[in-house]
DNA sequence: CACTCTGACGTAAACGTTTAGATCGTACAC
DNA sequence: GTGTACGATCTAAACGTTTACGTCAGAGTG
């Protein structure tokens, strides 16, 4: 083993070792032919000085971190977590790892968090932002890293898009909640009119559309993505002269906070007002009553930003964009 | 701005504004003067051709990666992705950032990842581990890497640790459902005899000595720290011949899946058996009945790490390792 | 025996920074 | 007018790898 005080690179090894530092190169790589003999003077060297080869030098000269970066709004919504996992799934295999930055939603801060991301010359970016209109990882796309945005977005120049059928999605709700002849149905969606809560707004637009349902503008309102932006957000669909019947969330973590003020004021869920989220987090099962919610495969949509994002890295010549959309169900429980 | 195809670097700074190599790290840098007009001259060519400053490239010069990573068992667990949380908090402000690893609580891949983090040089590594009696992080130690445990830990050679105080969390539980009648308090504790589970074991088990409440061994059962290994460990524990009156939980998501089972069955939360978790996450406050725990300050526990990291990587002379302990509370709900 | 071929290894340049030290003009003091 | 000091800039080494290319000894061939 190693007593390791001083700094030991492949030079010291070399040293120890009797080859040059080439050949220490090549028995770790295996990229070349080394005499058995030699080779087993190297490793020897290289087990008894605890020789660690140096990541971020083997970065330098090849050009690749072997790491992807991603950025999300809050880690602190179990959703995020998941994706997490799923990029791990895959990157791991290949010895590549994940580094993983909050944005707090602020664009100021995604901005920044990129451009670092790009700083550290990152092999791929997964981004789930708020404000992808503005094109905030221009910076990235510039330097040569592939994107891929979290969420439904069309295929845009020089990004791919791996989400969930939010316009589907956003459609099934209302189709559910018509079947069971709710019919003022109140949706609760983020606080800026992009990204994957627009168009789960707009499959909500659309169904109540096909359904020849009028849709009242103040029947959809904004709030924060968060427990306390739901609480907020049912608040003041109560307070509507003619409250709904039925409540769409843009996601768990909102319905669970819009359960919250229905549970206060002792509102009956579902049979005053039925609540339908979106995601299917645990906490969804949890919840009493149970959040009927549409599922949202996080893991898989990790995997698959992972394996774009690797894809990406390989090839020579920049392909046209694409956007994988995994189909939703609804899991029905007792919320609606 | 930019057009940036080729790979721009410092050189190509320098060549358009006329200067060397050196005086444009300078402007960058400010550790140097530079005159007025050059520093204006530099700057234009910085923008003109969106020159972004190589991180690797200066990690490999100033030995330092501004990095850290944080090796837990699982990010699913909502616990983690707090202290991550707590851990940017601290980080960011300084320009590090963290990069975060599951092992899914498996030796041979926590070992590795250790190994992997000490390869890309990081500056520094919090790690939660369910053996640190094995001393995982030992190639982290040997290569200078600061290291922090996640956990009540006694200070041990080499590296420090941070977290809620287990003992006295455990020992608190006990004595609060002591003061409740209960005299058969079951423990559902995590798979290995180490660890922070282990610590919280032996609070529960002086707090039952002080009482001189004898403490039967089938009342402890390992299991999983999941949601299912909660399931089986009450299963097991509800199969007894004398059942428990109360149960505690090595954290919450383990009380979640005890809930579960009691639920099931049909055993009625807290009258014939109360529950207890520790950790106080999110869904503590969901499920139904509401679960009473021990508090446990995630994110004070990361920015404490982050801390402890900064300064270690700060001083020049190794300081003996120090051990901080939260104190934790007990939040009262419905589950006991 | 001269030649080529081949297997095994060494040499050195490059990746993009930082920073100690050298250089160079100019202003100032004498 | 010479010397000095100083501000502004440059030179070049170093950080630890990877890899194209060169070298060299010995085996094989005619």
């Amino acid at each position: 083993m190693s007593q390791a005080r001083q700094r030991v690179s492949m030079r010291t090894v070399a040293e120890r070792a009797g080859v040059s530092i080439a050949t220490v190169s090549y028995v770790l790589s295996a990229r070349r032919e080394v005499a058995p003999s030699t080779r087993r003077r190297v490793e020897r060297a290289i087990d008894e000085l605890g020789y660690v080869p140096n990541q971020v030098a083997r970065s330098m000269r090849t050009q690749r971190t072997d790491t992807v970066a991603l950025i999300v709004p809050s880690i602190l919504n179990p959703f995020y977590p998941a994706v997490a996992r799923g990029l791990q799934d895959v990157l791991e295999p290949q010895g590549s790892y994940g580094i993983v930055v909050c944005t707090d939603g602020d664009p100021g801060t995604e901005r920044r968090m990129i451009e670092q991301m790009v700083a550290r010359r990152v092999d791929g970016i997964g981004l789930s932002s708020y404000l992808h209109r503005g094109r905030p990882f221009e910076a990235a796309v510039e330097a040569g890293i592939p994107v891929v945005l979290l969420g439904s977005h069309a295929p845009e120049p020089g990004v791919d898009a791996v989400g969930p059928d939010d316009v589907g999605g956003g459609r099934r709700a209302v189709q559910y909640l018509l079947e069971r002849d709710r019919r003022r149905i109140g949706f609760i969606t983020g606080p800026q009119g992009e990204g994957p809560a627009a168009s789960r707004v707009s499959g909500y637009l659309a169904a109540l559309r096909d359904a020849a349902v009028p849709a009242a503008d103040d029947l959809v309102v904004r709030a924060d993505f968060s427990r306390e932006g739901g609480r907020e957000g049912m608040r003041r669909l109560l307070d509507l002269a003619a409250p709904p019947d039925a409540v769409i969330c843009t996601n768990d973590v909102v319905a669970i906070g819009a359960l919250d003020v229905l549970r206060e004021l002792s509102v009956r869920v579902p049979q005053d007002v039925a609540v339908v989220g979106f995601d299917d987090i645990e906490a969804a099962t949890l919840v009493s009553p149970a959040l009927t919610t549409i599922a949202n495969p996080a893991r898989q949509i990790g995997q698959a930003v992972a394996r774009i994002l690797l894809q990406r890295m390989a090839e020579d010549e920049p392909q046209p964009p694409q956007a994988i959309a995994f189909g939703t169900h609804l899991i029905q429980r007792e919320s609606a």
